[in-house]
Formats: C-alpha cells, sequence, structure tokens
DNA sequence: GAAGTTGTTTACTCATACAAATAAGCTAGA
DNA sequence: TCTAGCTTATTTGTATGAGTAAACAACTTC
C-alpha cells in the first residue's frame, strides 16, 4: 500500500508486499499488540471465536499465529489458549517486528534504545569496515553517497541511498551475525529519518560527516572510522531529539 | 486414509518435552538449511509431495513453512514454489536459528564472528550496566556468581548460572533491543562453552574474570565494567580457539 | 515484433472432521 | 478434611479434500 510498486525487485520485497491473508492478519495482529492494543499475559480469543470475527478461514489464522510465534510475540498452548508472551521474549530487532513498531508511532523510549544500539554497533562496525573493505565495498559507499548527496534525506531515493550506505559499511565488516543486525539496524535508521522530517524541516546538512567517514575508510584507518561514525551517529541522535522535544 | 504414525518416529527424547509435529518439521528442515543440506535458491518439492515424504499433513508441513518464512530462511510464492533465501535474509540472531545452527556443528568462522559480536555488545553493556544497575540487578548476579562458583562450568546448573550471570548483566543496561540480543548472545555463550567442554577438559578458572566484572558493576565504575568484560570476553575466545585447533 | 491472451502449475484459502493435550472439576479413599 | 487419581470439557493441533488466486510460459493477435 505504501510502497511504490515500481521499484519492487530492486529491494525491499518486504512483508508489505506480501498480500497473503495470513501475512495480512500476522501483521495486523503484530501491529496491535506491539501497539499495546493486547498487553503481555493477555489471551487471545479461541482460534475459531477470533478466525470469525476477522472473516478468514482457521487456517489463515493460524499460520498468522505461527508467524508471531516465531517472533516470539505469543505462545499457544492446547486447553490454555494463545497469549502475548512477556517482552523479554519479543525478538525486537526481527526484521518485520521493528517495521510493525513503526506503523503505530513508537515510545520516546524506543527511539533513543535503538540510537544507543547504533552508537555501539556500528562505530565498531566502521572500524572493522575500515580494515576488511574490499574495492567493490568502497564502489558501493561511493555511489550511495553520491546518490545521497544528489537527492538528499527528504525524498525516498536518498533514503534508501542514506540506508544502502549503511549496509554497505556493515558488510564490509565482513561479520555474518553482525549483517543481520544491519538490515534491522539500517531499516530503523530510515524509519527515524522520515520521524525526523516529519516534525521538522530539513535540520541539517547530514554530507559531512558522510563524507568524512567514507573517508576514514577508504584510508583504511579504523580509528578515524570510529571516530567520525561516532560523530555522525551522535548528530542523528541530536536531530531526533530536537525532532522529538519540539 | 488415516495416517498411522508409529511410536517410534524419532523425536529427540531430550527434555524438550511433547512437540508438536509443525514444530519439529520447521526445526528439522531449519537444521536440514543451516547445515548445508539445501542451499540458497534451491527450491523445495512441492506441498503435497513434500509432506507426504515427511509424512505429515500439509497443514502441519504449511505451518512449518510459515515458521522459517518468518524467520528469514525461506520464500514460497504460487507457481515459483518454495525456495531457501540468500543468506543475507537469514535471521541470524534469532534464538531458534541460532539453536539450530548449533544442532549441526557451526563453522569456526560462524563461532568467531559470534564472538566479535560480543566483544562489541557486551563490554558496552557492561559499562552502562555499571551506570544504570540496581540493588535487584545487583542481587541477581551476585547470585548466579555464586552458584556458578559452586558448580562450576561442567554441569548445567553451572552453564545456566553463567548464562544467567550475562543475561543479568544485559536487563541491568536497561535497553528493550539490546536485551533482545541478550537472550540470543547468552544462549550462544552456553553452546560455544559445552563446546569447549568437549573438546577438552576443564581449560581455566572462569571465576576471578567474573568476579573482577562483578566488583566493577557493584562500584559503578563503568570504564572497568567496560574493561573487565573485554578480558572476559578475550579470555574466552582464547579458550574456544584451543578448543577449535587443538 | 510488441502487446495482449490463454493455459498450466503452484501455493493459498476455505471448510469440516477428528485427535491430542491439559486445566479444572469430581470422586474415592485415607 | 484432605489428597491422589480419574473424568470431563475446552482448546489447540492434525488431517483431508475441494476450490481459488497468482505467477510464469507459451501462444496468439494486432
Amino acid at each position: 500500500m505504501r510502497q511504490d510498486r515500481g521499484h519492487e525487485d530492486i529491494r525491499l520485497p518486504l512483508a508489505s508486499g506480501s498480500r497473503r491473508i495470513h501475512g495480512s492478519v500476522a501483521r495486523d495482529l503484530g501491529v496491535a499488540i506491539l501497539g499495546g492494543r493486547y498487553m503481555p499475559g493477555d489471551v487471545l480469543p479461541g482460534e475459531i471465536e477470533f478466525s470469525e470475527q476477522l472473516k478468514v478461514s482457521r487456517t489463515a489464522y493460524r499460520e498468522a499465529i505461527r508467524i508471531l510465534s516465531a517472533k516470539g510475540l505469543v505462545e499457544s498452548r492446547p486447553r490454555t489458549g494463545t497469549r502475548v508472551s512477556q517482552r523479554s521474549r519479543w525478538n525486537l530487532l526481527d526484521p518485520d517486528i521493528l517495521a510493525w513498531t513503526f506503523e503505530s508511532e513508537p515510545s520516546e523510549t524506543f527511539i533513543r534504545d535503538l540510537f544507543e544500539l547504533r552508537m555501539i554497533v556500528e562505530p565498531a562496525a566502521a572500524a572493522l569496515a575500515a580494515e576488511r573493505r574490499s574495492g567493490l565495498d568502497l564502489a558501493r559507499m561511493g555511489h550511495a553517497l553520491e546518490e545521497m548527496g544528489r537527492h538528499g534525506l527528504s525524498t525516498d531515493d536518498g533514503r534508501a541511498a542514506d540506508q544502502a550506505f549503511h549496509t554497505a559499511i556493515l558488510e564490509a565488516a565482513r561479520n555474518g551475525p553482525l549483517i543481520a543486525l544491519s538490515s534491522s539496524i539500517a531499516a530503523a535508521v530510515t524509519w527515524t529519518t522520515i520521524f525526523k522530517h516529519r516534525r521538522q524541516g530539513m535540520p541539517r546538512d547530514p554530507m559531512p560527516d558522510h563524507r568524512a567517514l567514507y573517508e576514514a575508510i577508504v584510508a583504511g584507518d579504523p580509528e578515524a572510522a570510529r571516530r567520525t561514525m561516532t560523530e555522525l551517529v551522535r548528530l542523528a541522535l541530536a536531530d531526533t531529539e530536537l525532532a522529538l522535544r519540539p
């Protein structure tokens, strides 16, 4: 719905493209749970009742529940029913969970926590990237930077380029689990950027910090990469805090 | 036609207890994919064929596929069938995925990558914990440490205590997404510990580093906490590397 | 040739029936 | 009265078949 289908097969064939019923139900329930409509410990209505209420078959409803269960949002047992799990069980870094969280306006605390995580992971990743980057990595970063400069962060293309830049850095770090974090964090970065621009106009030219970071990685200087990435995230956080309390 | 499944289908008789069929199928297929039995891009047999082959109903099989799909392992579309996704889509930090990865002996690279991630996340988390820990946090850490000292790392109880100690630290950092990483990393730590003891005996007394870390957090000294946690992970990595190449 | 049409294959959805599990209530025995 | 064990009722879990919708390929039409 929100995703223009023109570029669909280039990037993010995300859950939004999936118009299957089980996917839609999972998304709706997921958004409801993450938005606090159902609280941890709450018991959902029985399968038959709820699926009728949602106007879908029991089969489709059950498949939706399996999806939520796989992401740690709910647990179901015979006789007891299906209940919302404790927050500590939620897979908060799952890409879908993150997307659903941002469907209903997320709490200020959550956004701060995400930035805290970025502040931990991304500088370290940038340092690793400076040591391990290949020519192809540098080319991808350079291209993304160029696109970003051309479009700015107020367009979809520009934000996609920003995301591609951060993804390229994390992938250059050559660490599988770290790359798994990348899709989550990069996506979150994009959403917070959208937030920023929704609340205020264009806050600040992001290009200088990005270029400095790029130069450090090109130079193969881990400490400079760490330092510039730290600064970049710090500035992004400052902008976001401004947007959060206007 | 009734489906006669004898009592003798091999389901792991461990403490896992009664597992539902869709869960077992998801686990089996997940292990097969993560173990390289199916490669990214491979197309699985059709629903009907494969479910008959596995001796389960299409319902149970489809729910298993939904689970795997929710974790990013497979993607299914009409006409094309269900195919194994690219590795970059796999949700490597999902607790189940990690568990399945360690079912079949994981690659040396993967273990190293996990330690690299620990080295990034845990020292930072320890520093935050030193600033934010409550009395209850300290009590839980202290208790876990005591249990750990009593049982040692060669028993299940001891490893559970070690895991509880690390979990308590990450939870004291008061950051939701970081806590979500905690269950994954803590679990991985446990598995690598099992690995270590499987290959060699008791490598080293882990208590001194753990106590030093605990003291730093009690003292509320972030930098000392960061330093001691770094050292602790470094030593654990050294032990594991010894076990990997004897 | 490019654009639309048809056909075929596959997953997806629905409906129904029955099985298994288990919390809660009940009964029997101390 | 209390507890152990059995029974029952309720809920999820599994099985099966029929029919729908979507994606891709080959074909036809302009």
